[in-house]
DNA sequence: GAGCACTGC
């Protein structure tokens, strides 16, 4: 099997050289023909002569690195099954490979340019200018097949001449007022047209599912024509969002078209951030923040429509928002349900929504030209290089952006394309290269909506960030090498993970959407048209089914949902997580045997937490510690984003966070010295920097920290400090997470007592290197091995003065013979 | 002795 593998790669890693060396071959003949004919070239065909030349000294630098290609992709690793690990991209690759010989082989980004050289070579003349018209048509000859849904969407979706009349128009309206001007301006959007039908579909179905790509005005329109129409009379309208940033800047749109202020008649809520008064008639909010609401006014009462936008992005809330809104419609008949969504989903929520009829808006996008690899790119990341470069120096003006998994490879990336370029000096035209992913400290992020300088070419290396969380402006050519990560959380052990993963259909098309938002675009896809159409997923596995449930169980019984696991989801999650969730929330005390939540229980849902880090906040009134516990629920809560290591300095940033380790006193409580530290600096951002601290990361537990505080009124915790007991902190923590126990084993690893399995603790911990007897942890990863991330030392007798209904004496006995528990008492609280 | 896709409450 595994020799079989090798081999394969090898066949793969020959004929991709094969090929780059037929490649050099044909530019070579062709640059001594301009040589051997003598022919004088014009100043715009020595332009591209030189373009040419530097393609080639490109393309033969890339051919020196593919002598490390070999050991690159083939890391001599295997998963404990002992199938090959890692490289499920290279399996990937492997079985496209299979059909090099098939149907594929006019797939190549560069037919193009391949076409137009043999089509010289044929000629032995040089006409650019019609030989540029030519290629033209060869390339969309050899792709048409390939772009029929996309190419169907263009055509039916948006005329450029339309467009441009539009533009002229916009234009002309810009001497008006600004507010006539903006009212002119909304009778370009493409829903316009369609404003009185659409208002008769609502009037007449309680539930609609509107299809409308990005740019046909939807958000923002609906809400205003509906309360043109009256329906703010009985009741407000409210509009959710997955994302903060657009419930916010939607809100502040509509409310400018209104001529309102924002936060009167039209308001947004998000977290931390309620902009909304009793005036208030139009609301966008964030989709979580409105599950929120549910708690408070199960019913939706004051609504008298709700319309669920960006449905098909399936955020965990969205999902759980369906099943919600779906059982309320039953009993309010005169509640308005709206459910939009661009393209793809649309009939799956029809049918979900008991054959809700679907209503379709045109959106407003430049079409975008697909083109596909002939062959499979066994190593995306050089084949995205490449393509960057060739881009760079074929294609006109234009900027690049290139979609990685994460930060590791982007900033491999970044390196190969400097090298690459270096040296090269005036021959190529300037190309700015910006990374960007979440975790870039805020400041570097800018520089992506900085404008191109007229003659550079900006390459932007992004994560799935660009897909959906920001546009940039002025992007071209998208590069899509076809992978993401995706996390994953396995029920069985309660273990998380990040995998990398082939995108599908949806997400590609939503990918190569970003190269048409300003003007027609193209997207070089790295992979080929088959395995496009054969291999990959029509849409993205929802979040709701490879997510940790928690915290969603406990709030779904806190809205009084007796029967989870017949909960009428769109898409219903494993029924192991489920149970494991609801396993979970009985050993904590927050149900008792009938499956109701307990007073406990609905005091933990009172917090916007993981059901542990609740009980450990609702405990931490008897250990006297609230406030130390606020914080450190707080910084957990933000994820492990808080320590900045860049690769450089990576020494530095050990040592730095290692100060706050002093004492072995466990993770969580060097977390709480992290923030009271800086809350002593006053907050200081130059403190952050010093001590390799991400500025955002704390920024973000200040208002969790602040949020939570506020919370502790409401579960009746009158507010408590002990910041010198240790103790008391740690048995406070212990009580949210005595299910998270593990034992040291002798040889160094540690054994889970909830389904005993192997764990180690992360080496980022300040207690690797410590290893105490017993310890509980925050969250089991899956990376390289099974890491327990943030532990403290415990005392195994805490467990059963914490827990008695979980842990009886024998359990916690050191004799090393002695079986570990399982399956111990089922929750026996109240 | 390691690896942090992206949101949201």
């Amino acid at each position: 099997m595994l020799p079989a593998l090798r081999e394969a790669s090898r066949q793969v890693y020959l004929r991709s050289r094969e090929q780059k060396k037929l490649d050099e071959l044909q530019d070579a003949i062709l640059d001594e023909q301009y040589l051997f004919e003598g022919i004088e070239l014009t100043a715009k065909e020595k332009e591209e002569f030189r373009y040419k030349r530097t393609v080639l000294e490109l393309a033969k630098r890339g051919a020196e690195d593919l002598d490390s290609f070999e050991e690159y992709r083939m890391p001599e690793s295997y998963d404990r099954e002992g199938k090959v690990k890692q490289d499920r991209r290279f399996a990937v690759a492997l079985e496209r490979y299979k059909d090099v010989d098939g149907e594929n082989e006019k797939m190549n980004p560069f037919a193009e340019q391949e076409a137009w050289e043999e089509h010289q070579i044929g000629k032995a003349k040089l006409q650019f200018g019609a030989a540029n018209r030519k290629k033209k048509d060869d390339y969309e000859y050899v792709f048409e097949d390939q772009i029929d849904f996309v190419k169907a969407d263009l055509l039916e979706g948006f005329n450029e001449d339309d467009m441009e009349m539009e533009e002229a128009e916009i234009k002309k309206s810009a001497e008006k007022s600004a507010f006539m001007q903006l009212q002119e301006e909304r009778k370009t959007l493409p829903i316009y047209r369609y404003r009185d039908e659409l208002l008769q579909a609502i009037d007449d179905h309680q539930v609609l599912v509107i299809v409308g790509e990005t740019g046909s005005g939807k958000t923002t329109q609906i809400p205003q024509y509906l309360h043109e129409a009256g329906y703010t009379k009985k009741g407000r309208i409210g509009c959710t969002q997955p994302r903060r940033v657009a419930a916010m800047s939607v809100a502040a749109r509509v409310a400018q078209e209104l001529g309102v202020k924002l936060g009167h008649e039209v308001g947004y809520s998000i977290r931390f951030e309620d902009c909304t008064s009793d005036k208030t008639i139009l609301k966008y909010m964030t989709d979580g923040m409105l599950l929120r609401e549910f708690l408070g006014e199960p019913d939706l009462a004051s609504y008298s429509v709700m319309m669920v936008d960006e449905a098909h992005e399936r955020t965990l809330s969205t999902d759980v928002l369906f099943g919600l809104v779906k059982d309320i419609a039953r009993f309010r008949p005169d509640l308005k349900l709206l459910i939009s969504s661009a393209t793809l989903d649309a009939d799956k929520f029809s049918d979900y929504f008991d054959k809700a009829p679907i209503f379709n808006i045109p959106g407003r996008r430049y079409p975008v030209d697909l083109l596909y690899t002939k062959a499979p790119e066994a190593d995306y990341l050089e084949a995205a290089v490449v393509t960057v470069l060739q881009i760079h120096v074929t294609q006109p003006a234009g900027d690049v952006l290139v979609f990685f998994t994460g930060q590791e490879e982007i900033e491999a990336a970044e390196e190969i394309l400097k090298a690459r370029t270096r040296g090269l000096g005036s021959r190529i035209a300037e190309m700015i290269i910006c990374p960007i992913y979440a975790n870039l400290p805020s400041d570097l992020q800018a520089k992506i909506f900085e404008e191109t300088p007229e003659g550079a070419r900006k390459v932007v290396l992004a994560t799935n960030i660009a897909e959906t969380s920001l546009t940039i402006d002025g992007i071209k050519y998208v590069i899509d090498p076809g992978f993401c990560k995706q996390k994953s959380y396995n029920p069985r052990t309660g273990m998380e993970s990040l995998i990398v993963t082939p995108i599908s259909k949806a997400a590609a098309q939503q990918r190569a959407g970003r190269a048409g938002r300003t003007s027609p675009g193209k997207c070089f896809r790295l992979y080929t048209a088959w395995s496009h159409q054969h291999e990959m997923e029509d849409n993205t596995v929802p979040e709701i089914q490879r997510t940790n449930l928690g915290n969603v169980v406990l709030m779904l019984k806190s809205l009084g949902i007796v029967d989870l696991v017949h909960f009428d989801f769109l898409d219903p999650p494993p029924a192991e997580t489920l149970i494991r969730a609801l396993e979970q929330l009985y050993a904590l005390g927050a149900l008792n045997d009938h499956g109701e939540l307990t007073k406990l229980g609905r005091r933990m849902a009172e917090f916007p937490l993981d059901p542990m880090l609740s009980k450990m906040i609702v405990a931490s009134d008897k250990f006297k510690c609230s406030e130390e516990i606020v914080t450190i629920a707080a910084m957990l809560s933000v994820g492990n984003s808080i320590f900045y290591r860049p690769k450089d300095k990576q020494v530095h940033a050990d040592n730095a966070r290692m100060n706050f380790h002093t004492g072995n006193v466990g993770d969580q409580i060097a977390l709480l010295k992290v923030y009271d530290t800086w809350k002593e600096t006053n907050y200081s951002t130059q403190w952050c920097y010093e001590n390799y601290i991400q500025v955002r990361s704390m920024k973000r537990a200040r208002d969790i920290r602040d949020q939570l505080e506020g919370l502790l009124d409401r579960v009746e915790i009158e507010p408590s400090s002990s910041p010198n007991d240790i103790e008391a902190i740690k048995k406070a923590i212990t009580s949210g997470y005595f299910y998270h126990t593990a034992k040291l084993q002798k040889n160094g690893s540690y054994r889970t007592v909830k389904n005993p399995q192997t764990v180690h603790i992360h080496p980022s911990s300040g207690l690797a290197e410590v290893l105490p007897r017993w310890v509980v942890y925050f969250e089991l990863v899956i990376t390289t091995k099974e890491y327990m991330r943030q532990v403290i030392e415990i005392k195994p007798d805490w467990l059963i003065e914490i827990a008695p209904h979980y842990y009886k004496k024998q359990d916690v006995e050191d004799a090393s013979s002695q079986k570990l528990p399982k399956g111990t008492g089922r929750a026996v609280m109240d």
